[in-house]
DNA sequence: GCAACCTATTAAACTGTTTAACTAACCCGC
DNA sequence: GCGGGTTAGTTAAACAGTTTAATAGGTTGC
C-alpha cells in the first residue's frame, strides 16, 4: 500500500520521499486503483528530453519548489524572492519549458485570442479593403500579445449561434465586425455588452454598438468641394448599398446637400447602385452616361466601383478625364496603378483597424466607456479629374 | 473520513441548502476555506440562467447522472443506452450548454485549430493572391471543425521560436505556410515532422516538407506555346525572387527551354525582376524595352507585375496588344478588369488552399504520408495577347 | 443457488495552470 | 516572551472537461 501512496503524482511533489506526506496519505486506504501517472521520466537527477513537454509541475520538483512558486516566478509576483525568482528562471530556460495556454486559460479570464468576422462575400479574404483593416488589426494584436482567429457571418454561422458560441466555448475574448450592415441583426445580441464587439469602419443608429470608423463625411465633403470647384455640375453618382450601410448614406447626404449648397437639384437619374464590384461600377457608369450624357464627373463611393467606372469610359472612347472626371473612395494601393491613376479619398483603414482591436482588448478587460472613434480621411488628386469640360 | 470524498466543493454545488449536504460537511472542519464556487445559482429546482454559463456538472446533478455519462453522451459513446442518452441530450439543449473548448483540449489531444503563417510584408493580408487561397483555407476548415488563427513571419517571430512555441503551448495543431520561401530558413524545422506544417503554393527540394502546388511548368508551358504561335520571338520575361522561389524557377526554366526548343537563343537582356510588385512590373517592362526595341511580347511571372506593365505601356503610349503583347500569372479577379483584360495563366488557388488545409488536419491526426499535390491550370485569354507585329 | 458474464454507470485520476488561504520564520516594539 | 507584521514561500481547490478501471445490477448457465 504505501508505495501506492507514497508519491501520489500530483500533489508530494516527490521532495525526497517526504515522510510527512506518505503517512498522511495512508490514513485512508483507496478502494480503486489510481490510473498509473503518466511515464515520467524518475531520474530525478537529469533534465527530461530538451524538445519534450515539460510542464509546469516538471519544472517545480526539479527546482524543488511548489508548482505555485514557478506560476509565481512566470507571473512576476513579487512576493518570490530575488534568488528563487532567478533560480527558477534559469531551470525554466534551460529546460524550454513554455507554459500551456489551454490551461492559462482555463484557470484564468482570458482567452487572449479575438475573432475578426468577415461578410460571407465569396472574395472576401481577397479584398484589399478588407485586407488593410486586418492588416492593422492582426499588427496591434500581435504587439498586445493576442492571436486572432477568422470568422465569416455565413447565414448558418449565425442561424447555429456561433457568434455567441465562440464566447460560450471559449475560443475568443472578442469580436471585431468588418464589413456589417444593417441586416446584420445578429449585431443586437451585443448591444447589451455582455460579450464585447466593435464595429469597424462603420456605425448603427439602431443599435448601441462600440465602433471605430473613417470620417465618411469629410472626405465626401473635400469631394464635392473639388469637383465643384474644378466647375463640376451635373455629377453622377455611384453608391452601393445605401440603404443598409450608415457610412454608404452619409455619402451620398453630402453628395446630395453638396450640390444643393451649390445650386444644383440633384437628379435620380444621376445616382445609381455599384453593388461594390468593378462590374457593378462598369455598369453604373454606363447608366448614369446613358441616362444623361451631359454628366462630366462620376463620384463613385469606393476605389473598386470607380475603377470598373474607368474601364468601362476608358473602352469606350470617353476621355478620362477629358469628357468625364472620375473619383474613388477608399485609397486602395491598387488605385495608383490603373491609367489614369485615380483620384479618391484617402481612408486609415490600417489604422482603423489598429485601433478598433486596442479599443476591443480594453473592453474585454473590464472598460465600461462605449467606444465611437472617428478618425480623420483626406483627398488625394491624382489624374482622373479634371476641370470640367465647358459645353 | 467518508464524509470527505462525499460532498467536496465541487460537486455539490450547494443544492439548496440541502440538509444531508450542510450536515456531513459538518463532520470535519476543513482547516483551508476552498476558493468559493462561483457564484452558481442555488434554485436547484429551476434552471440555471439560460445564457449563463452552464458546466458539464451542472448537467449533471439536473440529470441525476455522472459527469462522465453526459460526456460520453457528448461524444456518442455508444456505452450509454438510448434512454440514458435521449433523456441527457434533451436536457443539455434545454440548458443550452455548451462545452467548453479549452478543457477539451487540455485533455485531449487536439487544439482544433490552425495557422495561416503569412510572410513578413506590409500589404500580405490586402493582397488578392494570399486572399484567394485563404478563402479556400478558412471555408474547409470551418466545414471540418476547425479555426484558424492569422500569423505573419516576421523576424523577431522566428527569431522568438514562436513557430514552434505555438504548437508547444498548445495555440494549434498544424501551420499552412503561404508565400514562404528558401530564405525561410525556419521551415527546416519542420522537416522531421515533428508538427505538422503544409507548405501552400510553393515546394523544396532543399526540406522533405509536406506541399499543395498549382502546376507553375504546365502553365508556363502552355503561355510560351501560345506567345510562339502568335509569332513572338523576342519575349521579354518579368520574373521575381527566382533566386529564392521554387515555382518562379520552375517558371523561368519553362521560359528558356521553350525558346530555346523554337530555336531562339534566349537573352539575358530579356529578362528583369519585378520584385512582384505592380511599381517593379512597370520598372521591368521600362527596362526590358529600353535595351531591346524588338521585344513584342512580356511575360510576367504574376498578375501584379503583369498590371504594371500594362500601367506603363500605356502610359507611354505603346498599343496593347498591337505593340506589344502582356501576359501575366495568377488570373487574380482583378486581371479581367485592367485596360485591355490580361491574358493570363489561371491558378487554382482558392482549390489549393482548401486541399491544403484538409491535408494538414489529416497530417495532424496521425497521417504519416507525406504529402504533394500538384493542381492544374490552364491558360486564359483576353485582350492583352495578338498576333506579332510584322517588322 | 452461485459463478460467470454482460451492460450501464460511476468514481477518480488526469490535462496544466492560477490563486486564495494558510504557515513557518524572522523582525519589531513593549 | 508575546502579540502583531512582514516575507517567502506551500497547499489544495478550482477551472471544465476526458478517460478508464471498478462496480452495481441484471441475466444466463449449470
Amino acid at each position: 500500500m504505501s508505495t501506492e501512496t507514497d508519491s501520489p503524482p500530483q500533489s508530494s511533489p516527490s521532495t525526497g520521499g517526504s515522510a510527512s506526506g506518505s503517512m498522511k496519505s495512508l490514513k485512508k486506504s483507496r478502494r480503486r486503483t489510481p490510473r498509473p501517472p503518466k511515464g515520467e521520466p524518475d531520474i530525478a537527477t537529469g533534465l527530461a528530453t530538451p524538445g519534450s513537454k515539460v510542464s509546469m509541475r516538471e519544472v517545480a520538483r526539479l527546482a524543488k519548489v511548489s508548482v505555485a512558486t514557478v506560476s509565481m516566478v512566470l507571473n512576476d509576483n513579487p512576493r518570490i524572492s530575488r534568488a528563487t525568482h532567478m533560480r527558477v528562471q534559469r531551470l525554466i530556460d534551460r529546460l524550454g519549458y513554455r507554459p500551456n495556454r489551454l490551461a492559462q486559460s482555463l484557470s484564468g479570464r482570458y482567452t487572449q485570442v479575438l475573432a475578426v468576422m468577415l461578410p460571407a462575400l465569396r472574395h472576401a479574404f481577397a479584398d484589399a479593403y478588407f485586407g488593410e483593416l486586418i492588416s492593422g488589426i492582426c499588427d496591434r494584436a500581435g504587439k498586445m500579445g493576442y492571436k486572432v482567429i477568422l470568422e465569416q457571418a455565413k447565414p448558418e454561422f449565425i442561424k447555429e449561434r456561433e457568434h455567441i458560441e465562440i464566447f460560450e466555448r471559449r475560443y475568443v475574448d472578442g469580436i471585431l465586425a468588418l464589413g456589417c450592415n444593417d441586416r446584420h441583426a445578429f449585431l443586437k445580441d451585443f448591444a447589451e455588452g455582455k460579450y464585447p464587439l466593435v464595429v469597424v469602419d462603420n456605425y448603427f443608429s439602431q443599435w448601441n454598438l462600440d465602433h471605430v470608423v473613417c470620417d465618411y463625411r469629410s472626405g465626401a465633403d473635400q469631394v464635392m468641394n473639388y469637383l465643384l470647384q474644378l466647375g463640376h455640375r451635373k455629377i453622377g453618382f455611384i453608391n452601393a448599398a445605401a440603404s443598409e450601410i450608415r457610412t454608404s448614406r452619409d455619402v451620398g447626404e453630402v453628395y446630395r446637400s453638396k450640390l444643393e449648397a451649390a445650386g444644383v437639384t440633384p437628379e435620380a437619374r444621376w445616382v445609381e447602385d455599384g453593388k461594390f464590384t468593378e462590374e457593378g461600377g462598369a455598369k453604373a457608369a454606363q447608366v448614369i452616361l446613358d441616362r444623361d450624357k451631359d454628366v462630366t464627373a462620376l463620384f463613385a463611393g469606393n476605389d473598386k466601383m470607380a475603377v470598373g467606372a474607368l474601364h468601362y469610359l476608358s473602352r469606350n472612347g470617353i476621355d478620362v478625364p477629358g469628357q468625364v472626371s472620375v473619383v474613388g473612395f477608399d485609397d486602395l494601393r491598387h488605385a495608383a496603378f490603373v491609367t489614369p491613376t485615380l483620384t479618391t479619398v484617402h481612408l486609415p483603414l490600417y489604422e482603423v483597424g489598429a485601433l478598433a482591436c486596442e479599443r476591443l482588448i480594453e473592453r474585454a478587460h473590464g472598460k465600461t466607456e462605449r467606444v465611437g472613434e472617428r478618425l480623420p480621411t483626406h483627398l488625394i488628386v491624382r489624374e482622373s479629374t479634371t476641370l470640367a469640360a465647358a459645353r
